[in-house]
DNA sequence: TAAAGCATGTAAGAGGTTACATGATTGG
DNA sequence: CCAATCATGTAACCTCTTACATGCTTTA
């Protein structure tokens, strides 16, 4: 799970598994615990990912290979719109993707979000029809509609942004310079 | 993890697996699959929290015992703020917990999303503070603020109407009656 | 009668959680 | 020098995921 945040942190600079942490907690994910932070990174290290470095007293810094950078791009390129959090960290490094890939990946979570908002909505008409819910459930189901409501919102406006990019970008080819 | 939402299901009526499914889904919990449904179900059999009834063909309806209730209950009724999902299904079944608990729980969420929110906050500052940020990078830091806010505006009338609801019951003791 | 959808189940493997244990460094 | 914080690590346990396998029931 933290395979993505862990390499994309990496490949800023190298850094070690304490303070990674506290990167991890800056970007909004706060629950990694160092039980599963240590284990991941000696995981990614036996796979050839990422390569420690000691540094002072019982630091143990780490920095990014060249097939982890590879295994990088490969996670963050593949869809994963399914899961908030997921999308999320792919989001924080999207600046390591390039702008056609961005907005393609952007379209894609709109689309997910798009589906989810329906699924909501119908749940709300169906349990609304068979009785009274009871205000708390109710609060809930009008909750999830909004959020996602906001969330395609969002989308909307990093879409637009995408496009820009793309259109201030120079053509690789000069056939379909579709602006 | 879907414990308490098989278990608050179960407590309206039997209900068989595949069911299930789908009012999680209703609920907004849409990472369910089957691989982790009936596993779950047989482990809450086996603890003896629910009982199967053969239904018609192969349907298994299980039903909720005593001291399946109690169970839910306590799980109901622990704190567990810290994961956003956790929390909703909590809420979902919240007319199951009494108002002085309801009040509770809405309060100890809403110090929770506080202090993550001063965290979103406190991490917006000092990563613009040491230089600019990509534009994704910083639209993710400041939708989690955004959010987080937003959030706790949203328990903030749940507290609100969590409050009138003990005020319009009758006090347990006559001592103590503080509107 | 064939297809689509309903319904349950298992096995292997990956990965997370909690709890525990340890050692280094810094500040009062 | 003691406490707090920084820093890493292990082990047991649990649960989720994916993939596979099976069989029933409805409807076209």
């Amino acid at each position: 799970m933290f395979d993505l945040a862990i390499l994309g942190l990496l490949r800023r600079r190298p850094r070690h598994g304490y303070e990674l942490k506290a990167r991890l907690l800056e970007l909004g994910f706060a629950r990694v615990s160092f039980g599963s932070l240590y284990p991941a990174l000696r995981r990614l290290e036996k796979r050839g990912y990422i390569e420690a470095m000691r540094q002072t007293g019982r630091r143990k810094a780490y920095r990014l290979t060249d097939i982890g950078e590879l295994e990088f791009a490969r996670i963050l390129d593949s869809a994963d719109d399914d899961e908030d959090l997921r999308f999320n960290m792919r989001l924080a490094f999207f600046e390591y993707l390039e702008p056609a890939a961005r907005l393609r990946s952007l379209k894609q979570r709109r689309n997910h979000l798009v589906g989810r908002l329906r699924t909501a909505q119908r749940a709300m008409e169906s349990t609304t029809s068979q009785g009274p819910l009871d205000h708390y459930t109710a609060a809930l189901l009008q909750h999830n509609i909004g959020t996602t409501e906001s969330d395609i919102a969002w989308l909307d406006q990093l879409i637009a942004y995408a496009r820009t990019e793309q259109a201030t970008q120079v053509p690789r080819t000069l056939i379909g310079g579709k602006q």
